[in-house]
DNA sequence: CTGTATCCTCAAGGATACTG
DNA sequence: CAGTATCCTTGAGGATACAG
């Protein structure tokens, strides 16, 4: 991006933020470290080339750091002081302007990216638990294999036993997930559906936290 | 700009303000309605097309409205609520990455421009006060002519009484305007010089408030 | 796996002229 | 004054191949 040659906090802030896809990038790294191919699965469309030449600027702006050897791309102390303002802007977001999705951002395999980010593994049983999804629109599953340590979403079938089923459009799915309707409400209309052991299924919705943003997203309902 | 495609707070606040210029129109909207023309006066460089083609676009989106018939535009209500978050980034700015400025920056228009934002009005006399500033780096001077209901940059010389004169370079008197250094040691150490009245000059430091972002520039150098 | 290099295309955006 | 229309350029960015 060529400079405003401004003298101004906020011409600067456009400049180091302002460049497509660099905000993004910036969320990606908001859950920890991030390896080059790994930015690729929460940035369908980016091109390897603007990934790499954003890290680049951000590395040289002194917002992220190398970690040795493949071993992906963290915060520095200054990128850290960003997450307030990712949040400020994504609250005014879900404040003001947040809709309904779009066909066009109906993507379930970025959906269950988020979800899996947003795991309470705190709540979580010892050894591995695995979650099924099945979307209304599609024939192919999602599975989630989760633990302690790690979440991890799942194109292929881990035929592993799977803890709970659940079965929705990938629409409805969405709208649990940022707060536009609770799954209490999902699971009572019956757009979400859950298979599984009563005692699963019950704990099931200590598990999903869905997304930081909801409780803004109700809070700018319920006004 | 193309839509990411995700249904994601982050990714529509950078689909809605990450345009080139978008949040520098957003910026000069801050301190009351602007009309198409004034626009050019804060943003150096953006060109008529690109102009109308970010208002439209921010008009569509429900940022901002335009007043009847040459009025200009404003802020809608959703608008104002993104005062905040532009704080929040320009803040961010302010402690963590702004430097002094670069030679690029020093734009004596721009600066004077800033400056006539921030005279505390409500300490002028009634009547009409004039400031008139030389820059160490051209001869051209440029007036500031203050009244209770306005203020304005003056490129031709008024042909008014003037107040105080100020010399300095271009850029001490920007890193005045941020907070970068105080105005008492600009002053001491001769950097900056004003001519007047002792009383007039005493009340000077009265009518500038200089940048918003300034005490965020000082209480961080203070860290 | 982690990128870099190259090429090529398209569209954003700058300059200018023109109109209500 | 407040834009719109047109033209033209440039550089951002997508695709692909290649290298450590």
């Amino acid at each position: 991006m060529r400079s405003y040659g401004q003298y101004c906090p906020v011409a600067k802030g456009a400049e180091l933020l302002g460049d497509r896809w660099t905000l993004l990038i910036i969320r990606e790294l908001l859950f920890g470290p991030v390896r080059f191919n790994e930015f690729e699965r929460g940035l369908p469309g980016i091109s390897r080339s603007v990934l790499a030449s954003r890290l680049r600027r951000l590395e040289r702006d002194g917002i992220i750091e190398r970690l040795g050897d493949g071993e992906g791309y963290t915060f520095t102390q200054v990128g850290e002081t960003l997450r307030p303002v990712v949040r400020t802007i994504g609250d005014w977001v879900a404040t003001w302007v947040i809709e309904d999705p779009r066909p066009a951002e109906l993507d379930p395999e970025l959906l269950m990216l988020f979800i899996s980010r947003h795991i309470d593994r705190e709540e979580l049983p010892t050894g591995k638990t695995v979650l099924c999804f099945e979307f209304a629109e599609e024939t192919r599953r999602i599975w989630l294999t989760m633990e302690r340590q790690d979440v991890s979403v799942c194109l292929e079938d881990p035929c592993l036993p799977v803890a709970v089923r659940v079965r929705a459009p990938v629409r409805e799915l969405y709208r649990v997930y940022m707060g536009r309707t609770s799954l209490r409400d999902a699971l009572d209309n019956g757009s979400v559906v859950l298979d599984g052991l009563p005692a699963d299924r019950r704990r099931f919705e200590g598990w999903m936290k869905w997304s930081s943003f909801a409780p803004t997203v109700q809070a700018a309902a319920a006004r």
